[in-house]
DNA sequence: TCTGATTGGGCTAGTCTCAGACCATTGATG
DNA sequence: CATCAATGGTCTGAGACTAGCCCAATCAGA
């Protein structure tokens, strides 16, 4: 790892892309993610704007971009809005192949030890903090809510789930880093069939998770996540070779 | 943490700003971290800006800023380019104090949560992985290289190390979140004065991190490099109270 | 039925940014 | 001393993006 490397790191592109293709990307995964879940509405076209950073005619054009695309039926008039209209496929090994392809095994390694790492830091550092009541029963109103999701809506609360742990460290950046990083493997997550076998797993890993955070155990959390998510790579590379 | 926090963390902004405040304060950073040592040059104008991923353009006019902040100097001509000329001031409180003044107390708990986070998950990774010998005999050289470091190259040095641990685990975008973090405390930690009881100290944290790293140890890892970057946050908040 | 608040739809003038081409300067090298 | 490659300096036309304004549609509630 030589000084031109480290050029390389710090004197990276500034901005990703342009405006509208970022705001379509970013739509579309608060879509795909269920952070707007079927039939609920985004914000307000003024007020997203806002959020997003962006002009209301930019983020108008991302929208009707979304809305031909078929992921949203815009309504106007009071009460009106661009309502979700998207609903998940169900998985298959072919959508899989294609995520995978749209993005290149190079950027998938990278994507996964990014989220290896930011995810595995957040619950390290979450286990580490002193925790209010509040934010203990947040964190096990997740993880019964996900115990207790119904198939179609396992996806949404997994990843409210895993967001929830880098938001209760109260840090905005790392909260943006691990959703970057959960909207990276979106795609080959929602490509990806649920087995009960791995679901059983992954329930069991999560209460570890939980029960380390819990206990203030930030190695023991650390480990808990790490063993989460290798299941999750290694499911991944399986269903590629 | 509910469902209006996860619209807040999803639909963030898609951009940080314009091009050109962009472009200054990722310049002004490679200099201050000793990216780009006293006396060494950017790289040629059009590769520079291809690297941002902006306009000649735009480079030219951040640079141009650099240039009448007396940050750079800038000669025209083969074997020309843009210099230099900045040397770190030696450290003072009433400078940390104004750095923090400049991002607010809450933003700085932001970004020490995130820097430990990613620091960690980044020192975790590595751990876990298979390295060569040439990864291992890079860590090493770095470490001796912040060792064997004259005082007014530590700042820089000890970036380079903490930027290889992120570099060497292979992705781009955890060195690029690490390159992050690192800036946003960048100002804080120049502005720590340096004494040798802490020096000391560091070098033999940093010791425990590679030690931790080649012997394949994640969670001696992690816990080293929380240990050490806990040691430096605790450091500003002293001189800050 | 009417009204008013809320929301999407559309327009315009202006700024920022870009790609590409061409000019000016410098200094190592033959 | 002449050459020429590498580099900064400058210009232009086009496109992206923005802020702000007003219009059009809708519907709960008076």
């Amino acid at each position: 790892m030589d000084d031109s490397s480290r050029l390389t790191t710090v004197l990276r592109p500034v901005k990703a892309g342009n405006a509208f293709e970022e705001t379509v990307e970013r739509l579309l995964q608060a879509i795909k993610l269920g952070v707007v879940a079927h039939g609920d509405k985004l914000p307000p076209e003024r007020e997203l704007a806002v959020r997003l950073g962006i002009s209301r005619v930019t983020l108008r054009e991302a929208i009707r971009a979304l809305q031909d695309a078929g992921y949203l039926d815009v309504r106007r008039g009071r009460y009106g809005g661009a309502f979700v209209t998207y609903v998940p496929p169900p998985p298959g090994s072919a959508d899989l192949r294609r995520a995978v392809a749209r993005m290149g095994t190079d950027d998938l390694a990278d994507a996964l030890t990014f989220r290896m790492a930011v995810e595995c830091g957040a619950a390290r550092v979450l286990a580490g903090m002193e925790l209010t009541g509040g934010q203990r029963d947040t964190l096990r109103r997740r993880l019964a809510d996900l115990d207790a999701a119904p198939l179609e809506d396992y996806r949404r609360l997994d990843t409210a789930f895993h967001l929830s742990i880098a938001e209760l460290t109260g840090s905005a950046l790392l909260a943006a880093a691990c959703a970057d990083a959960r909207l990276r493997v979106g795609d080959l997550l929602n490509a990806i069939p649920m087995l009960q076998a791995n679901l059983d797993h992954a329930a069991a890993q999560h209460r570890a998770i939980v029960a380390a955070i819990l206990d203030g155990d930030p190695e023991a959390a650390a480990r808990a996540m790490a063993e989460h998510l290798e299941g999750t790579a290694a499911l991944l590379r399986g269903f590629l070779s």
